[in-house]
RNA sequence: GGUCGAGUGGUGGAAUUGGUAGACACAAUGGACUUAAAAUCCAUCGCUUCUAACACGAGCGUGAGGGUUCAAGUCCCUCCUCGACCA
């Protein structure tokens, strides 16, 4: 016998070709016809293009938000929901030397696997804005956005510390260097001094902060981003060098203790360190600074190793009471942060303390107040100054207001904002990524090319690695590509460094607006119209870097004109990550599901019998517990999976993926299914019914509580677990019934449509309908069905539930107390005792009498 | 070490923000249907106790301890554990 039952394998494909085939959500480019509707952008982050695929982890990002889109665009909005590609990065270039292949072949395959992948989750993007970063015609924005930049001295060169890794002549960025050592083959990293492009973030440090007030962010990531940005306020003050007319600058946020600074310290880079040595300390200056090129900040910094430094024999002149501090140089002052020297008071400050004490140098105490003798402990409290002459009595607010007066009326210093927040090293020398619009004339000037060369493109070469002398993989190059002719003649050399990969994200949400313009990144009429996007989601991961970069580079194109919104991304949720189950051995190994072996008590390793701790962690490639999309699709089909990422949890909580409650999902959509078809004959459900006075029903009531709840919490969209939740009760309740409505049906697809669109759809058709459900407007649900004769009332006794009672949903707080009191199980609990108190909540159904 | 967040059944998670704890699912157990299985449907499902047993009831219960309140998963204090970020 046939069998007529739900199969997603036949549905799915069918109707995602038909919203292919009809452009169902092509978002129209005519700012007129745009202007008719108002506008929503919705946008999950764009993934980068790993060869590993999709993951669940991924759709854990883009389903949440493609309900959103089918939502709203439902409610009559004009909704931007596009997908793209961030194609730029290392991971290609490595797979590319390895594999000995171009990395934009490789680009193209991964990035045609991801399309292939996404699209049979049925997600409603508008393909025909699709961008990828790797492609001249988008890079070439980029490099004209950079010229922006470039324009307003916002890039420059500089010197700064960079991790160069000597075995790969290459520098590497943070991320890639741990304990000194490169990450992926174990190379020593050393700090080195090279001449990188840097953009100057720095300069609009108190605007990103500011305008985080306008953002509505998650509160923990904005602390995050401000935490970040490191704001901190104080004072530069001078120090003279003792028997010479040199002196240096110390940045302080505590300048009320400056009598209690009993040494200085200068970073081993410092550039006086060579200048002060005395003779009998150089040897050992000069191996002090050795070692400490070859640590890393964190290392340097970190409060739990042991301070180290050494004395450079020279002395420095508190300037508030002209008395001599000896001058050291430690690792743990950073060249990188403030001036590159300190003023170190031991008595409150906990590092200072710590070295004070490890070389033996006087502690005195300034501020008064703290729980140990200063001796013992820094005190980095608030207290009152002492052993501080002219501010004796001050409390350390007010004292370091005097002390800046001072400073600055005596020349000694000014005040001071500092920030944590650098600026962004924005070279890499690699290959696979931007090249820069600049060129080097002979003389060393640099010179912008015109806007009319781009996009510069990537030139072929012979090897993607550095050449023998360490130049950028870039100076491979042909002669024909290296040299470039100026409009004015001239003959320059073409910049071989790259931009990094967070260029091309930085600005990619712009693009999707008007994707294939050849005359602008985009138009700005449409810029108008769909800024800012209005609802962002991504992973916690960039919750610091990619959108500290977007929102700069967001705020110099505001001040340039070319957008019209202070901030980019107005709303944002950072969703959570997927955890799976992953084995792992004593060593660290990990292995595949496949390779485990599992009995009642213990996991052990197939091949080697080895005993594994099973752990729940993050699903990524490199623990090996990675479920990958098409696999599910295949077995339960596109809607399952979106239904079941959804209902294990808030959208922004981290949820472990399991497999057998995929099961609940299907079943439900099942149910579905089988209330319009009849499985055995593939004709409609015969209890399907026309009838009238469907109004009346209790069905109907289940139904207009639906359309409320699967409303809000859509709206909120950290709560579609409970829509989910709310659509199985109503299904559950249409399956009891032994007379079903189509128009109850009919609107309860649309409740569905945005969830589990294919299934919806089908089922829609095969009412008779004809189009696209995802076309038709949001059901609205009506306040007076909802409203019940009788409501439950529950009474307690002493807080203690005892009993419920049915009454008219209109009695008074009156007829409740009197319903109650006269109960008889209540009177057995009151039990003679005299009632001291009741308590009536109407709105919440309970009476609560207290005896 | 600091900052932020989280601890609810065997499991994932609900709980109108102070008002019926455990919605909805998963797993499990029993039953119906079936030659059998799958699928489907029905029932039970926090712990303890009362009872010959069922029904009904009672006591306890949201990491631990204390507090505020008529009423606490929710608010306050102390502590423990885990996670994220920073150092």
């Amino acid at each position: 016998m046939e069998n007529y039952s739900y199969a997603p394998g036949e549905i799915e494909p069918y109707w995602q070709a038909k919203w292919h085939e009809e452009e169902a959500f092509k978002i129209p480019n005519d700012i007129e016809t745009l202007k008719n509707k108002p506008k929503f952008y919705v946008l999950g982050m764009f993934p980068y293009t790993s060869g590993a695929g999709l993951h669940i982890g991924h759709a854990k990002n883009y389903v949440p938000t493609d309900v959103l889109a089918n939502y709203k665009r439902m409610q009559g909005y004009n909704v931007m929901h596009p997908m793209g590609w961030d194609a730029f990065g290392l991971p290609t270039e490595r797979t590319a030397v390895r594999e000995n292949e171009h990395p934009a072949h490789i680009t193209k395959r991964n990035t045609e696997t991801f399309q292939q992948q996404i699209q049979r989750i049925g997600l409603s993007y508008d393909w025909s804005r699709k961008i990828d970063t790797s492609l001249p015609e988008y890079y070439r924005w980029t490099q004209w956005i950079f010229l922006r930049l470039y324009e307003k001295d916002l890039a420059y060169l500089a010197e700064v510390p960079v991790n160069w890794c000597p075995a790969l002549g290459t520098v590497l960025s943070n991320e890639e260097v741990k304990d000194g050592k490169y990450v992926e083959t174990g190379d020593p990293v050393e700090r080195r001094l090279m001449n990188q492009w840097m953009l100057k973030i720095t300069a609009y440090a108190e605007r990103l902060l500011d305008d985080l007030e306008l953002l509505e962010w998650p509160e923990g990531l904005k602390e995050m981003q401000r935490h970040w940005i490191g704001k901190s306020e104080g004072a530069d003050i001078i120090f003279d060098i003792k028997d010479s007319d040199m002196n240096f600058t110390v940045f302080t946020t505590r300048p009320d203790t400056l009598f209690g600074a009993t040494y200085c310290v200068l970073a081993p880079e410092h550039p006086l360190v060579a200048q002060i040595t005395k003779p009998e300390s150089v040897s050992d200056v000069y191996k002090y600074v050795t070692e400490a090129s070859h640590k890393s900040d964190l290392q340097r910094t970190d409060l739990a190793t042991e301070k180290t430094g050494v004395f450079t024999g020279a002395y420095a002149i508190n300037p508030c009471n002209n008395q001599p501090v000896p001058i050291w140089i430690a690792d743990y002052v950073l060249m990188t942060y403030g001036t590159g020297a300190i003023m170190a008071v031991p008595g409150h400050d906990e590092r200072d303390h710590e070295f004070a004490s490890t070389f033996d140098i006087p502690i005195v105490e300034v501020i008064s107040g703290g729980e140990k003798p200063i001796n013992e402990e820094a005190h980095e409290g608030d207290g009152v100054c002492v052993n501080s002459d002219f501010l004796n009595g001050l409390r350390v607010d007010d004292a370091k207001e005097r002390m800046i007066s001072w400073l600055e009326s005596e020349k000694r210093g000014t005040r001071q904002v500092q920030y944590r927040l650098r600026d962004w090293l924005f070279s890499r020398q690699r290959y696979w990524g931007e090249p820069f619009p600049l060129a080097h004339l002979d003389d060393g000037t640099i010179v912008q090319l015109p806007d009319d060369q781009l996009p510069i493109e990537l030139p072929p070469i012979d090897a993607y690695k550095p050449t023998e002398d360490g130049k950028p993989p870039l100076a491979r190059a042909d002669e024909s590509w290296l040299k470039v002719t100026l409009p004015d003649g001239r003959i320059a050399t073409r910049e071989t460094n790259i931009m990094p990969q967070w260029a091309g994200s930085c600005w990619y949400y712009l693009r999707f607006l008007d994707a294939h313009n050849t005359n602008a990144p985009y138009d700005q009429e449409l810029e108008r119209y769909w800024m800012p996007v209005d609802q962002y989601m991504g992973g916690a991961e960039h919750a610091v870097l990619h959108l500290l970069y977007a929102r700069f580079w967001h705020k110099v194109l505001y001040d340039s004109g070319l957008v019209s919104t202070k901030e980019p991304f107005q709303r944002l949720l950072n969703q959570g990550t997927i955890l799976a189950e992953s084995f792992q051995d004593k060593a660290g190994k990990y292995y595949y599901p496949h390779e485990i072996k599992r009995d009642t008590e213990n996991v052990t390793a197939k091949t080697s019998g080895k005993p594994l701790n099973v752990q729940m962690e993050k699903m990524s490639k490199s623990r090996f517990n990675v479920i990958n999309t098409n696999d599910v699709i295949d077995k339960f089909g596109a809607d399952t999976l979106r239904l079941y990422l959804l209902f294990i949890g808030p959208v922004t909580q981290s949820t472990p993926w399991q497999d057998a409650g995929v099961d609940g999902c299907y079943r439900f959509l099942q149910r579905v299914w089988r209330l319009v078809v009849d499985s055995d004959n593939n004709e409609l459900n015969k209890k399907l019914t026309d009838a009238e006075g469907i109004t009346e029903s209790e069905l109907w009531r289940d139904l207009h509580q639906t359309i409320k709840q699967v409303t809000e919490d859509t709206e909120s969209i950290d709560k579609m677990n409970t829509a989910i939740s709310q659509m199985m009760i109503f299904v559950n309740t249409a399956t009891q019934v032994d007379s079903l409505p189509i128009e109850t049906v009919k609107i309860f697809l649309h409740l569905l449509s945005p969830y589990a669109p294919h299934i919806a759809q089908e089922l829609w058709s095969r009412l008779g309908e004809s189009g696209f459900i995802l076309h038709n407007t949001w059901p609205q649900y009506d306040e007076k069905v909802l409203e019940a004769a009788m409501v439950t009332i529950v009474v307690q006794i002493n807080g203690k539930l005892r009993n419920r009672l049915q009454l008219p949903a209109d009695s008074t707080e009156d007829e409740i107390e009197s319903a109650a009191l006269a109960d008889e199980k209540v009177q057995r609990f009151i039990d003679g005792k005299q009632i001291r108190k009741v308590i009536v909540v109407p709105n919440r159904g309970l009476i609560n009498i207290v005896v």
